[in-house]
DNA sequence: TTCTATTTGTACGTATGTATA
DNA sequence: TTATACATACGTACAAATAGA
């Protein structure tokens, strides 16, 4: 290993990285020079998905198959389905065969648990847990005001049902972290906004990883908690809507005082 | 290629897709059967990045160094750097270096256009470009509240000059997209979140990109949309929250009116 | 400017591990 | 269990790009 720490910035006159153009150079076109073989056979894998309009899951052609169809080498091919790999845009199986993926946001998962982690020497521009977490609390007060008039009475009853199971879970000593997921993902269901559950999932999973890294312990006050998702669910039931955003802000209140907590515990 | 249209799932027991467990397997450890090498490898060198606690732009040992240092074969190397490369965590310069990379949100931007992209044939759980319209309300609703009152004159004053120079873009008949990103971007940089602009920026170009594919046309009524964004400044100045929310609503209104104008258009 | 050393990019061949049928 | 298809890994060679002498 040369290049110790010594962290300088290299010159760094083209921060090219050239990712995902789509049309940028024709359809599946070869007109006018495909900079780098490696990303052009991402961009045509993608736009190979695009066009036969396949859905995650779907087989994509194999290693061998590609190689052919495109005339690059098997390291190239490879190198291109590794990266749209990382982005879970194709899935591939080992000795099996090569998957339409399911396009999550599990690369926004690790960018940000990475991110948060590498940023102890706290420095500008960094990103601290609390960032992530006023996120998620401006959100979920915002979406609570937006799902009090379209909650069924099924749905309310599904909540208030992980709350009994947190309880249960507490009054046995468990922690209940995926019951706390189940809650919030449950709540906002009926918008039928794709994104808004996989987003505050995605930010919900790396606040839980970060915390295990730094290992923090187990939630101390688990009644406490069940609590402030009794009241949630209180509210939602009487259609309240100020009454639901404030006992949303009451939760987050808990969550970052656990938070700042942990951190003058470490720091 | 063979395996043509025909979107069949999959058998699909095993979703395997182990990314980076960080500690799961010991430190740098080779304790207990490591699985893919190239897996592996991205962790390493994520590790080894948070050890010497190397920012953005620090040199990472070459190619052949990790071949040596980790003794595996180049091919494997530079798989786990592309994947690596596709997440922004490491920045490959050809025929320079490998870099620690700005971890910024191009994933989570690639990801969501692509998925955007290819829900033309609407099912269920697709991503649709109101599901991002709509964090983005939510988001700048609940955001532009907690800004009031820590927005200084002279940030102020910068947001009322870039209203300014999108009015003289209107009037020469120049689009001016990108004024529109820094405006929605300036507002928030007084919050000193490092996540908020970069999320807001991630959805503002997923529109963009969505909107450019599908051929829309730039803004039919830019003396609107200035109008727009000068009540935003207005209801700031005056410290007026519930004044300021609303014209964050009402601009959403507009944007989402087009938007919807513009699917009708081609559907 | 030209040359050179370093480093990444691409290619080919071969052997092995793995999952499916 | 066997056979087949496919991904994984290694080694080597050469091409292309960059920085610096």
């Amino acid at each position: 290993m040369s290049q110790e720490s010594a962290p300088q910035e290299p010159t760094h006159h083209a921060p090219v990285n050239a990712p995902l153009n789509f049309l940028s150079r024709g359809q599946v076109g070869q007109a006018a020079g495909p900079r780098r073989v490696s990303s052009q056979i991402q961009r045509e894998v993608m736009q190979l998905i695009l066009d036969r309009k396949l859905r995650a899951g779907a087989p994509l052609p194999t290693e061998a198959e590609l190689m052919g169809a495109l005339g690059v080498s098997r390291n190239s091919v490879r190198e291109a389905l590794k990266a749209l790999q990382a982005l879970d845009i194709v899935e591939i199986r080992h000795g099996y065969g090569t998957y339409v993926g399911q396009a999550s946001l599990t690369p926004l998962v690790d960018g940000l648990t990475f991110r948060t982690l590498a940023q102890q020497g706290d420095d500008s521009g960094a990103l601290a847990l609390g960032d992530i977490l006023q996120v998620r609390e401006v959100l979920e007060e915002g979406l609570i005001r937006r799902v009090v008039g379209v909650l069924s009475d099924a749905e309310l009853d599904r909540l208030e049902g992980v709350v009994t199971r947190m309880e249960e879970a507490g009054r046995a000593g468990v922690p209940f972290p995926e019951l706390d997921r189940e809650f919030h993902e449950l709540m906002y269901a009926s918008l039928g906004n794709a994104l808004v559950p996989q987003l505050l999932g995605a930010f919900w999973t790396v606040y839980r990883r970060v915390a295990g890294v730094r290992g923090w312990t187990d939630d101390p006050t688990p009644d406490v908690t069940v609590r402030r998702h009794r009241d949630i669910v209180v509210a939602l039931r009487a259609r309240d809507v100020e009454g639901a955003q404030r006992a949303m802000a009451v939760h987050f209140r808990g969550i970052e005082a656990r938070a700042a907590q942990e951190s003058r515990g470490v720091g």
